[in-house]
DNA sequence: TAAATAGTGTCTCTTAGACAATATTAT
DNA sequence: ATAATATTGTCTAAGAGACACTATTTA
């Protein structure tokens, strides 16, 4: 490692998203094969440099749009990972985000540069990612856990209508554990965001579920 | 403003640091005035350009030793404000942290520069600071807030001994309102963090309080 | 003994977990 | 009628707020 110098380091920043979905009942998180070196061939979550003129949060976005088609979506910034030596190209600052999306409004395209791009469950990521990916995630999945205790993001994830077995089942998923039904709708009748609808989820051979949507500040 | 360009951004990083204290039973933090332009004349927060070789949180740390003199404390990393415009210099990124640190340990020197260096209650903050450290700031006190409500680290604002009642003065300067002597002490009790001292703290002409230390990982 | 601060316990309300039976639909 | 999923309430334990008096020291 090289030893601190006294001039300011010469620095590149780049932005990179863990994007967040729920898919067969499971957290699952976007990622792109890279094409290129360096990881050439490794997975990495989408991102890239930040461009003239655009925020922090705009290059999160565009990096978003980019891979999933996806332009109103819950984003938060999570973390900085500027250790040296993260990345081998040189000194390479990231400006982590994360975000959350319906599975029903993301529309994965093979990425630019004829790289792959397909959703992980979180318990069944590669094994070995580009960069500092892997320690990213974690952080991510660290956050999401800890805020969907105490936030309404966790309604981010779903359609903009549902039923409450089917938002307990996103709960579910990222707690990692089952909740108890009843306690369950307790919690998210004291929330108060909730807007019953007149419409009902038939599936199978079953009692419909009523369905509801989500009722916050502008979102 | 100007238009996002199709290339990446040519930017430097800065790391600011928020260094809390309590001070006369009020939340302080440290403000040094720029000695040169951008902002010459206006108070600031201690931050710089990140060297050759050193991560951000050596940086951070780098930054407060040099202005308090104070090696080991709780410095944690706050938010990344990168808005093209935050800084007329150019596309400049700043790695937002906050510190935590006892009056007693930190030697507020005045700093290089022969710039002034001071602590500032955060009730009486100067009107206007350079660049977007008033919004940095009340970010930091946003957290500060937060994590004081469900983590120890109002601790690190104590010095290595103290009484239960100087701990509550930590508590009630940050949280801005009196709290029940009675509830707080059960509070704390249930933290199950404090070892008792034998020693007294023995002021004026009442009665003697027993000291306690602050006992975890490793700090 | 007066002034000043330290120290201490109970009641109540809210919150969160454990727990099971009935309702409604399609087949 | 059966299978499948939706919907609903109570008891209990723990945590948090409101609230007032006694103890110990110095001047």
């Amino acid at each position: 490692m090289k030893a601190a110098g006294a001039r300011p380091a010469r620095v590149q920043v780049t932005v990179d998203v863990v994007i967040f979905t729920i898919r067969d009942g499971a957290l699952n998180l976007l990622l792109v094969r890279r094409g290129i070196e360096p990881f050439r061939g490794r997975w990495a979550m989408p991102g890239g440099f930040i461009l003239e003129g655009e925020s922090l949060e705009q290059a999160a976005l565009r990096e978003l749009r980019e891979e999933t088609g996806v332009a109103e979506v819950y984003i938060e910034q999570l973390y900085t990972f500027g250790d040296p030596g993260r990345d081998p190209r040189g000194r390479i600052i990231t400006v982590a985000y994360y975000a959350l999306i319906a599975m029903d409004r993301a529309l994965v395209r093979a990425g630019t540069d004829a790289a792959e791009a397909r959703w992980w469950p979180v318990a069944e990521l590669p094994k070995r990612l580009a960069f500092d990916h892997a320690r990213i995630i974690e952080h991510a999945v660290e956050r999401l856990r800890a805020k969907i205790e105490y936030t309404t993001v966790g309604f981010q994830l779903l359609p903009q209508e549902f039923s409450l077995s089917e938002l307990q089942d996103v709960y579910e998923a990222i707690a990692g554990r089952p909740l108890d039904k009843r306690n369950f709708r307790r919690r998210i009748e004291l929330l108060d965001v909730l807007v019953p609808l007149e419409r009902w989820r038939r599936g199978g051979a079953s009692r419909p579920a009523r369905l509801y949507r989500f009722r916050a500040g502008s979102f």
